[in-house]
DNA sequence: TGCAGAATAGAACGACCGTTCGATTTTGTG
DNA sequence: CACAAAATCGAACGGTCGTTCTATTCTGCA
C-alpha cells in the first residue's frame, strides 16, 4: 500500500500522457478486432471506463485517432518485428528473422490481427491521410526486408540474379495467405504452411541457375511433357 | 422509339425480380468498393433511385441484402472464372487457366475489388450468418482449385509429391498479394508479378523430385555455404 | 376493364455516431 | 497552501443507420 509497486508509469510523463497511452493501448486491441473503421470513439470510451468526450479531447478527431493508432502499431512492430531481427547476421539469418517474427506476429498473438491487413482493405478505396499514413508504414517496412533480401544476394545466399522487389512480393503473399487461412478459415496448418512456403521459396532462389533456368523453360512451354527425363 | 431495344430483361420475370435484380447489380458495384460492411440502405436507394423501405421490402433485414450480394458474387465469379477455365484440358491447361481468370478478375476489371478478400477481412471476428455464407464461398472455390491441381499431379503436369493444399496456398498467396499491391499500394508492375510467381511457383512443382530436395536440402541447413557448385 | 395483390413511397422510431461547449474536477507547481 | 492550467465530464446537436408501419401506386390476370 505503501511503497510505489504501480505498473511504473515514468514519473516523466504527466497525467495527460499516461491516459492518452493507456487509450491508444485499449484503441489498439479494439482496432485489431473490429478494424480501423470500426474503431468508435464510444465503444473506446465503454473499455476505458472514462466518458465520450474525455477521451475524444485527447485526439481532436476520429480520424487523428485512427492515425495515432497506425503510428503505434508501426512503434510496436518495430519492435517485436524489425529491430530484434536485424541484429542477427546479415544475409540469410536476418532474412530468415524477419520472415518468423513476421508470421509469428500475424498468426500467434492473441490480441492482434494485423492492422496492416486489415487496414488494406479497408483503405483500398478511400484516400485521405488515414490512407496515406497507413500505405507509408507499409511501404516501409516492405522497403525494409527488400533491403535485407538484397544483402542475401551480395552475400551469396541467394542466386544471383534474384529479383528482390518479386521474392518480397512472393513472401508477402504467404504472409497474406496465413493471415486468411488462420483468421478467417481457422485452418489449423496455416502457421505450418506459410513456413514450408518460405522454405520452398527460398529453395528456389538459391538453386544453381542452370538448373532453375531448364526448370523455368519447362514450364513456360506450357506444354504437358509428361515424363521425360531432363538433361 | 416503337420496337422493343430495351435492356431486354427476360419476361418471364414478373417486376419485383427485375428490380431485386438491378438493386443487387448496385448493391454489388457499391460493395465492391465500400465493403459488405460499407454497403448501407440508404445509399443504395440513392444509386438505383429508389425509397429506402422500396430497397429494404426486397430482402428484409441487411444481412439477408448482404448474404444475397455474396451469392450474387459468386455466381458471377463463377461464371467468369470457373466455367470457363473447367473446359479447358485437364491439368496444366486448366489449372493456367484458372489462375489467369483469376487475377484477371481481382485486379483487370474495372468495378470490382474482390469481394471474397475484402469479406474475409471484415469478418475476421465476425461470427454469423454473412461470414459462415462467404466462408462456405470461399472454401467452395479453393476446393475446387485444388482438385485441378491433384489433377495436373495426376496427369504428370506436376511433381508426383506435390502437396495440392501446400500449392494452392502459395498460389492464393500470390492473388492476395497482388490485390493488395494493386489496390492498396498501386503498384503498377503487380499484375505481372503474380504471373511471375505463378510460373515460379510452378517451376518448383514440376522440378525433377531429385533436383528438388537437393535443393531443399540445401537451404533447410540454414547455412551461408556460399558459392560451392552442387551436384 | 376491373380488381386483388404485389410493389413502392414516405414518414417516423430509437440507436449510435462524431463533435461541440460550458461546467467541474484534478493536477502540478510557485 | 493556493491558484492557474490541464484534464475530464455531461449534456446536447445534427446526422446516418436499420427497421417498422401505413398509405399509395402499379401490375398482371379473370
Amino acid at each position: 500500500m505503501t511503497a510505489s509497486l504501480e505498473i511504473a508509469a515514468p514519473k516523466s510523463l504527466h497525467k495527460g500522457q499516461q491516459t492518452r497511452a493507456a487509450i491508444l493501448d485499449a484503441a489498439l486491441g479494439l482496432a485489431s478486432h473490429m478494424g480501423l473503421e470500426g474503431l468508435s470513439i464510444g465503444a473506446l470510451a465503454e473499455v476505458t471506463q472514462m466518458s465520450k468526450s474525455g477521451v475524444f479531447a485527447h485526439f481532436g478527431s476520429r480520424e487523428e485517432l485512427q492515425i495515432s493508432v497506425i503510428r503505434e502499431y508501426h512503434a510496436r512492430f518495430e519492435e517485436e518485428v524489425f529491430f530484434p531481427a536485424v541484429r542477427e547476421a546479415r544475409g540469410l539469418p536476418r532474412l530468415r528473422a524477419l520472415y518468423e517474427r513476421w508470421i509469428r506476429r500475424v498468426s500467434v498473438e492473441v490480441d492482434s490481427g494485423c492492422i496492416y491487413i486489415s487496414g488494406a482493405v479497408e483503405f483500398d478505396d478511400r484516400p485521405g491521410p488515414v490512407r496515406d499514413a497507413l500505405a507509408s508504414m507499409v511501404r516501409a517496412w516492405h522497403a525494409a526486408l527488400e533491403r535485407a533480401i538484397g544483402i542475401a544476394v551480395d552475400a551469396g545466399h541467394l542466386r544471383r540474379d534474384t529479383d528482390p522487389t518479386q521474392m518480397l512480393f512472393e513472401l508477402h503473399g504467404l504472409i497474406l495467405a496465413l493471415h486468411h487461412d488462420a483468421r478467417f478459415l481457422r485452418i489449423p496448418g496455416a502457421l505450418d504452411r506459410a513456413r514450408a512456403g518460405f522454405e520452398r521459396t527460398l529453395a528456389y532462389y538459391s538453386l544453381p541457375q542452370a538448373e532453375a533456368a531448364v526448370a523455368a523453360a519447362s514450364t513456360a512451354a506450357a506444354a504437358p511433357a509428361p515424363r521425360k527425363a531432363r538433361r
